[in-house]
DNA sequence: TGACAATGTGTCGGAATCGGATATAACGAA
DNA sequence: TTCGTTATATCCGATTCCGACACATTGTCA
């Protein structure tokens, strides 16, 4: 229970929580996790390359993403990812966090809006 | 309904996200912002001098925040902000846009964190 | 009184982050 | 073989963040 080291990292930018996010699904390569974020998000989050790679590299340095073998894949240009441990103990109190934000927005009556299809 | 107005502030960077969150208690003075705004989050977001002041000069020019009058106050030195009706019309779209991320997460089974005191 | 902590606004400059344009290449289908 | 999509990657300017510092006012208390 490394609380110190997983406090080091939050809150966590934008990019990174969703990329975080959309590799708990399982592993992915670079343009899967953006198409899978602009999904995710209902096209409210677009992340566009250079924040894609700028980020899967410097997640990587943080140990918060590993590289996940491509094995076998019908594509050689792909390269996968995947969610650390560390990376998931990350991103779960960060997803608390937003929790309490959006929590105390409610108390605040800051006005409900429908939810998209 | 300025929709297409209000799409072009989203999604709103973490730091004005607070401040709006902050003032829809009503106006504050810049260090009640910075207190409250920790408070809010229960310490997990914290708000510097450097990145308040600087949120709140472009909160003001792109009219989110509004100057509201000092009023009689006892402190010489405070100014007072108040959230405008368009800066109520962007925080509520991206209160929405969070929940979606947190009900994403959810589904993805990302480990529940309890609660703080 | 005089000192000192807390309150309060603000600037500065470097670091981190973001985001679009561009480059390059492999893949798939017509 | 041509074209649209998939795919990785870099570059670079713009935006955002953040702590350090500066400076003034207010409140407290010995």
């Amino acid at each position: 229970m490394d609380k110190a080291r997983i406090d080091a990292f939050l809150p966590l930018a934008p990019a990174k929580l969703h990329i975080l996010l959309a590799l708990t699904g399982g592993k992915l390569h670079g343009y899967g996790i953006m198409q899978k974020v602009l999904r995710q998000s209902e096209a409210r989050y677009k992340l566009g390359p250079g924040t894609l790679y700028d980020n899967l590299q410097r997640l990587m340095k943080q140990s918060l993403v590993e590289e996940g073998g491509s094995l076998q894949d019908r594509d050689s240009r792909r390269r996968y990812y995947r969610l650390s441990s560390l990376g998931q103990g990350v991103l779960s109190p960060e997803i608390a966090r937003l929790e309490g934000v959006v929590r105390e927005a409610r108390l605040r009556r800051v006005p409900q809006q429908p939810r998209r299809a």
